[in-house]
DNA sequence: AATATAGTTGCAAATCTTTGCAGGAAGGAA
DNA sequence: TTCCTTCCTGCAAAGATTTGCAACTATATT
């Protein structure tokens, strides 16, 4: 099952026109294992209980040739540092509270208008499987408002994003 | 004119609970003069041509508090540091190519509805004044595609954000 | 004006991530 | 199979950003 599934990715690899190395198929591997977010640390750790020692600097490097084969995720959940995951056919955002931390999922049907809107109209494909939306859940809120004496700017504010 | 924008936003320091510093007055006067995107460093190294020095982790510290505050908007413009700007009433946003890295500015109206939704529905208030959307723009997604031996995954790819 | 206190700063060290370089290995060609 | 070219990897060092801590200072209070 899961040897299926390495196999498929191996071949996504192979057909981005990367090669195929020991320590690919054992980062990839990993992946799968830890099934969902994991750092590069992480994924780092892990080849290490299989035997084989994958250094931290490759781990980046091959991140970064999968995020560009699109065999990866990478998103900033504001923990300090990037965490990667394995692009599966559904995408999936996320709404983070810069105050509380707390991660509340986020359906892609709210983004994909937005994605169609900018193919059209800029001719753009954007890169919108995986999104980190920063911002401030309902008592958090709150709590600012009556901190800042109860006057709501109601300004947006920032986000960025994954080279 | 300038000195009138700085006082204004050194009283959204105040009112936002943070101390009025030499240093953060510093850092306010700078970006007004920058006048745009502004990396850290960049930041540092103007306080210094006004003949106080400001320390780099300052600068980091502070660009905190302003962001939280929401007097400043932290973005990853791909360059592999974080740029600053100072949020004025409309907010804009990128779309960047992962390619060739060429940036084109959206208008707030993409995403506007999105924030709506989402406020709506989740009762989360989004910070999406300064968005970064990375993909593919016409000729580089072209390009891939042909590399690929033209299938077209149509998958969406990540992007994170701004804690 | 003097005092108290909680927020800030500078410095140094720690983290996280990227990069330069020389040696090593994958995959196609002979 | 062997050779060749190009891509990869490990290592060390550089960059970018965050954090711990003791000294300092903005602000409210007296």
């Amino acid at each position: 099952m899961q040897a299926a599934e390495l196999e498929a990715l191996l071949k996504q690899v192979r057909q981005s026109g990367c090669r195929v190395t020991r320590q690919r198929a054992l980062i990839l591997q990993v992946l799968c294992e830890l099934d969902g977010h994991a750092s590069a640390e992480q994924i780092h750790e892990r080849t290490l209980l299989h035997g084989h020692d994958v250094d931290l600097s490759t781990v980046y490097r091959t991140m970064e040739r999968l995020r560009e084969a699109r065999i990866v995720s990478q998103t900033d959940l504001g923990r300090g540092y990037a965490e990667f995951e394995i692009v599966r056919d559904q995408p999936h955002h996320h709404l983070i509270c810069k105050n509380c931390g707390r991660v509340v999922d986020l359906d892609h049907q709210y983004l994909a208008p937005v994605a169609e809107a900018i193919r059209r109209d800029f001719d753009f494909q954007p890169a919108l499987d995986h999104f980190a939306i920063f911002g401030w859940c309902q008592s958090c809120h709150q709590a600012a408002r009556s901190r800042e004496g109860g006057q709501d700017r109601e300004q947006a504010r920032s986000i960025e994003s994954d080279p």
